[in-house]
DNA sequence: AATTTATTTGGGAAATCTTCCCAAGCCGCC
DNA sequence: GGCGGCTTGGGAAGATTTCCCAAATAAATT
């Protein structure tokens, strides 16, 4: 058997500290490399036309909308790309929707250096790790029985903009509806949601990921 | 001149990995050692029965109702204590509540490294620093012009309890105020501090450290 | 002690918003 | 064509919010 090639990293993470941190552990290990860092999702997305490598880590709260976007426009130019998200969100609505969008694995912070080593090792052998606090949580919001499963499409969209913080006038106005029609379906959403006063219904929008 | 002491510093920081990168940093400068780390705010204040240090480097965002808390205790305990505050939030307001508590300086990880051991330095040297990009923000934060600070008493009792997501109805019971004063409260709030809604106000609220 | 002054508390009444029920128009589907 | 689900809003009752105002109480001032 030869000796097999190392691993190679690029480190994304607008905390230089962060990436310091990162760099030390993983530099720890024979078959690991990092041989790129960068600071926003923009700078990632520009290296990787100079650059490969077997694996990206990759913070998602980065300045200049970075995280989902720079994602989904790395996935998208290299579809072949492992992406490892490490967040210090322990929230599964990110971590679902990053997963969705292809991830490869979700990680946060708060593991072990050890475990999040492993978990470089796990995504080149093909598996998807997670973040073991996160698991059950995942299911749970992949369950279709969801209460905003069954919200109509029209009523979804006026879901997401009451959780924003929008007003009803506003609401209408924007949807050429009469205010009459956009409170209908605020008193429909609530009670599919099963809340009762614009509060709740934001905290079970973000709570389950339909909002930031 | 005779050689100065190493200025002894203590990590505490519930990600290891972060702690290995200011480690890392840290330890490039002769005139700085890491004498002690901790993952808790708890495990940090055992830690300064045994151990003391010129400064303590802490952020904020720590499990087990910690962060301020711990900050609290620590200088409870030992008032002369310097504490560094390194937070990942940009916020103004938490950043003057911890500084209100006493913590000799608050910055945030998303400055460079080198202005981090700087901040260090600065902080022996009896200077408090704090990050650049949240000292205007700070100011007018503790401008005695904002407008909840002529609400009354009672009316910034019930704008807390408004923001976090409280009803008008379980307001007044816990008061026992009647409905109608509660909600009569209500208005007035929303009229000083010029909201129009529940969220807005919950924003309001949020961005002022009031809730959160 | 007497008198302002600020604060807390809620009623009345009008305006606004929410809810619930219902119906017309549309679109797609079998 | 006919059925069913989606979108749109009216009507009417009910609830909440707002605005104005006043009594009771506490605090401050002279």
């Amino acid at each position: 058997m030869t000796h097999p090639l190392k691993t190679s990293v690029i480190l994304v993470d607008d905390h230089a500290v962060v990436r310091a941190g990162y760099k030390r552990y993983i530099e720890l290990d024979e078959q690991l490399s990092v041989v790129g860092e960068a600071s926003t999702g923009e700078e990632a997305y520009a290296l990787l036309e100079h650059l490969s490598a077997d694996v990206v880590v990759m913070d998602l709260s980065m300045p200049g909308q970075g995280g989902f976007e720079s994602l989904r426009r790395i996935l998208n130019r290299y579809p072949q790309q492992k992406v490892l998200i490490f967040s210090m969100h322990e929230n599964a609505s990110i971590a679902n929707q990053a997963l969705r969008l292809g991830a490869v694995g979700y990680l946060t912070k708060s593991m072990a250096p050890d475990q999040i080593i492993a978990a470089i090792h796990d995504a080149m052998r093909g598996e998807k790790p997670v973040a073991p606090e996160l698991k059950s949580a995942l299911e749970e919001l992949n369950a279709p029985e969801l209460p905003h499963h069954d919200l109509l499409p029209r009523e979804f969209e006026v879901l997401v903009m009451l959780a924003s913080g929008e007003s009803i006038d506003s609401i209408s106005t924007r949807l050429h509806l009469s205010p009459k029609t956009a409170s209908n379906y605020q008193a429909n959403i609530r009670k599919k949601l099963g809340v009762s006063s614009a509060l709740e219904l934001q905290r079970y929008a973000k709570d389950h990921g339909l909002v930031s």
